[in-house]
DNA sequence: ATCGGCTCGCGCAA
DNA sequence: TGCGCGAAGCCGAT
């Protein structure tokens, strides 16, 4: 999950027990064609970060190969092929989706120890003993902590180049082939890429510049806002790992030091607010249910399950943004166009499924669906948490009101009271006419 | 524009 | 055992 060269504690250690051992260290990465959703929206921005991961590698004295997985009948042994010449095997450990299934089936079918590195937190997840109850929990034992993790990952330095050939099955991915290499799996063509986001080290890095420069001293005010454009647009990077969290921390902490501004907004949802997730995810057995919701959500969500819903829309509905509230639609356009909805308009689109959908079960699940299949942050901790956020997780009761019982409601009037909504809508109106996002970064 | 009440449970001080 | 307070709430009073 965490593919990138640098602030990487997974490479970091694959690289120290490899100088252990006198021995090189190859990097692989690999996509398939079976995960749910695979389409060429996640496929572009995936593979579009692999030529700088590739290049950046090399340059550190690593191997480099890449597995594209085009269809179901392709062979899918490469890792143990790899595996049964090497003497372990490092990946980073990771709390939902496929990673964390892989992690558990993988180990078995290796003879070779199999490692997991933590490289997602900046405080590790293992240094949580349990699953925290919110975010006033957990607070101030990152806070205690930050001192020793809140540092630079050393730079890797290996002693022993690999000098191998790569595979015969090795995909060499260019930023001119990689139209071709997507059009050529068996994926679902009917995602198109992001409008807004590229894929990669380096768009990830402008990302990061941009947001430092332009945007973190107007983040505490303005980060619900999203005329304004003042968050950092980062979690899809973060998600795919071609950034890492750490490092961005010491970069905003660096930044708001320089220049004489406070970064405690930022910091506060980059560290507290997203390690909770992890948290949740890496504690719940399973994390995309409602089986670890507190008692009161479940409570009162029970006893307002048969409440008259008015309107109830369809999933497909919901999929074309055609409901009759104008700034749900444009959230939803959103999803669609960019991959991505602004933070606190994504939790009034998941207050509004849950107000529209037949049963709570069903909101959870249209909410999951659209995220999984359309949102470049999504299948991450931090998205279903997010999700089930709206549900009332890692939130407290407010007054009691149909539907959602105790659980917090948001309302239409409050979006408009509290944010230029109708800037908004022309945004992503705009975008949905011309397919061109001005605010892209280049 | 700002404030308290709504409501529950956790962590901490006593 | 009591108290303060919490991931982005709403509502009504001032």
């Amino acid at each position: 999950m965490n593919r990138r060269a640098e602030s990487n504690h997974a490479l970091l250690w694959a690289v120290e027990l490899a100088n252990e051992l006198r021995l090189p260290v190859l990097c692989y990465e690999a996509v398939t064609c079976s995960y749910p959703y695979a389409n060429d929206r996640l496929h572009t921005f995936l593979l579009q970060g692999v030529p700088e991961t590739s290049r950046r590698m090399r340059r550190l004295g690593i191997g480099y190969c890449f597995y594209l997985r085009r269809t179901a009948q392709d062979a899918n042994d490469t890792l143990y092929r790899l595996a049964a010449d090497a003497s372990a095997v490092v990946t980073d450990d990771y709390p939902t989706f496929v990673a964390r299934q892989h992690n558990v089936s993988a180990p078995g079918k290796l003879a070779v120890p199999y490692y997991v590195v933590d490289a997602s937190c900046i405080v590790p997840m293992a240094a949580h003993e349990k699953r925290e109850y919110a975010a006033y929990t957990i607070r101030p034992k990152i806070h205690r902590m930050l001192p020793e993790y809140l540092k630079p990952v050393p730079p890797v330095e290996v002693e022993r180049d690999y000098t191998g050939q790569p595979p015969a099955w090795h995909c060499e991915v260019t930023d001119e082939n990689i139209a071709s290499l997507v059009a050529s799996c068996e994926i679902d063509h009917s995602v198109a890429p992001s409008v807004s986001y590229g894929g990669g080290r380096l768009m990830a890095e402008q990302h990061l510049h941009q947001f430092l420069n332009f945007r973190l001293a107007r983040y505490g005010k303005e980060r619900n806002e999203p005329s304004a454009h003042a968050t950092s647009d980062l979690s899809p990077y973060l998600h795919f790992g071609h950034i890492g969290a750490l490092e961005v921390a010491l970069a905003a902490r660096a930044h708001a030091e320089a220049h004489n501004l406070a970064a405690d907004e930022f910091l506060e949802e980059l560290i507290v607010r997203r390690e909770l997730a992890f948290n949740y995810a890496r504690h719940a057995a399973n994390p995309v249910s409602f089986d670890h919701l507190p008692q009161w959500a479940l409570d009162t969500l029970d006893r307002h399950a048969k409440d008259a819903r008015e309107p109830v829309y369809t999933r497909a509905q919901f999929e074309r943004g055609e409901t009759h509230d104008p700034l749900w639609n444009a959230a939803q356009q959103e999803l669609l166009l960019r991959g991505k909805i602004h933070g606190y308009y994504r939790m009034y689109w998941g207050k509004k499924i849950i107000e529209w959908s037949g049963t709570h079960r069903e909101a959870f699940e249209t909410m999951v669906y659209l995220h999984d299949r359309y949102a470049l942050d999504g299948r991450d901790p931090n998205t279903y948490t997010n999700i089930l956020w709206c549900f009332g997780l890692h939130d407290r009761p407010w007054q009691e009101r149909p539907i959602f019982g105790m659980v917090r409601f948001m309302s239409y009037d409050g979006m408009r009271r509290k944010t230029n909504s109708d800037g908004y809508r022309r945004e992503i109106d705009h975008l949905r006419l011309t397919g061109v996002d001005p605010f892209r970064v280049q």
